[in-house]
DNA sequence: TCAGTTTCGGAACGACTTGTCTCGTAATAT
DNA sequence: ATATTACGAGACAAGTCGTTCCGAAACTGA
């Protein structure tokens, strides 16, 4: 590789300044002209790491969840206790919630960006969903575990739902009802 | 009232040309410009009935659900069945599917339409919810039903994430597996 | 050492959209 | 008849996006 190497500090100092005005300003008032004042960096800076302000979102509110698979909890009330509480943080934080409707929103008109939404931010959740349906089988807890997207949509579609079309705040009695309820539905076997 | 009046056919031709470009392009790549075009009506006409983009299309995709409340079935499983059925039907349409995402990341930047989303939308299939879980109580089949809102989310939110995030089309097996196991999850009785 | 390459911040640019406004004209109420 | 409003068409300013230029700086390889 010739040619002077791109400055870490820039990479990050843009990073901070998309999820500062995405905090502030929320994801349809951003401008990249404001993350780039922000940052105090030109916007060709910014233009040569990220080929469109979707993807340059999608890097700040994306990358910095680290979904970890959440560790065996000793019963599916533990393990369904932590992941939604994972997914409830994760959509909570005010950078995701500044930018997750419309990101999904921009999935319409960007298939590639939804691609990639799917294989690092879905991909890994559904496989921590998967674990603990798995885990619920061979402790017997259940029997008949239902298809995976399902499952899936069990638990995160209600959270999205209560953050962004109910616009209410994460509620430590939501977060618990939500796991009881999640619970019987997988449990329940189907005839 | 002075002046001439309104010319109804032109509210009709703005709110199909509305819906068509929806379908077509899209809630991001809508332009007022090409609403007005297909419409065949001037950008003032469409300025002097809605104050914004935002407000066009809520009006445009939102007025034309008419979300009634299903009669009694019978049973939660019936009643159930024809609440997912219609919501799946509402956020499936073509003009729905093309604007509910982009409309639901508006409410962040524009709280008004968040709220008339609310009580145009929400408020009413909530009163659907209700109205099926306290024929469910009336007939034994629930002990205690959960919190309004919660239970909305448990029928709303695995929907919107089945089309929106996961991207699926609608499926006839999701429809009544989603019935399965949210009736489940009602029927629990919470310790 | 030094030419070639790539980055940097800053700024300009064209294309596009929004929302307002001005035309000249048509329809209605008083 | 006159005032008032709506009509289609289009000009207009403001703002944004994404690209492209600039001179300067940083680094590589011969």
């Amino acid at each position: 590789m010739v040619g002077r190497p791109r400055d870490e500090r820039v990479d990050q100092a843009i990073l901070a300044a998309t999820r500062g005005v995405l905090a502030e300003q929320g994801y349809s008032r951003l401008t990249v002209d404001a993350v780039a004042a922000a940052a105090g960096v030109g916007k060709a800076a910014i233009y040569r790491r990220y080929a469109s302000k979707h993807e340059l979102v999608f890097a700040a509110a994306v990358h910095d969840v680290d979904l970890e698979p959440p560790p065996d909890g000793g019963s599916l009330t533990a393990d369904l206790t932590a992941l939604v509480r994972e997914i409830l943080d994760s959509l909570g934080a005010p950078t995701a919630r500044a930018a997750a409707p419309g990101l999904i929103s921009d999935f319409l008109s960007d298939p590639a960006l939804a691609d990639r939404f799917e294989e690092t931010f879905l991909a890994r959740e559904r496989a921590c969903v998967r674990a603990a349906l798995d885990r619920a089988v061979a402790r017997g807890e259940i029997e008949a575990p239902p298809e995976r997207d399902l499952a899936h949509s069990l638990i995160l579609g209600p959270v999205f739902a209560w953050l962004y079309i109910f616009r209410r705040q994460e509620e430590e009695s939501f977060a618990r009802d939500l796991v009881v309820r999640v619970e019987a539905a997988l449990r329940h076997t189907p005839v």
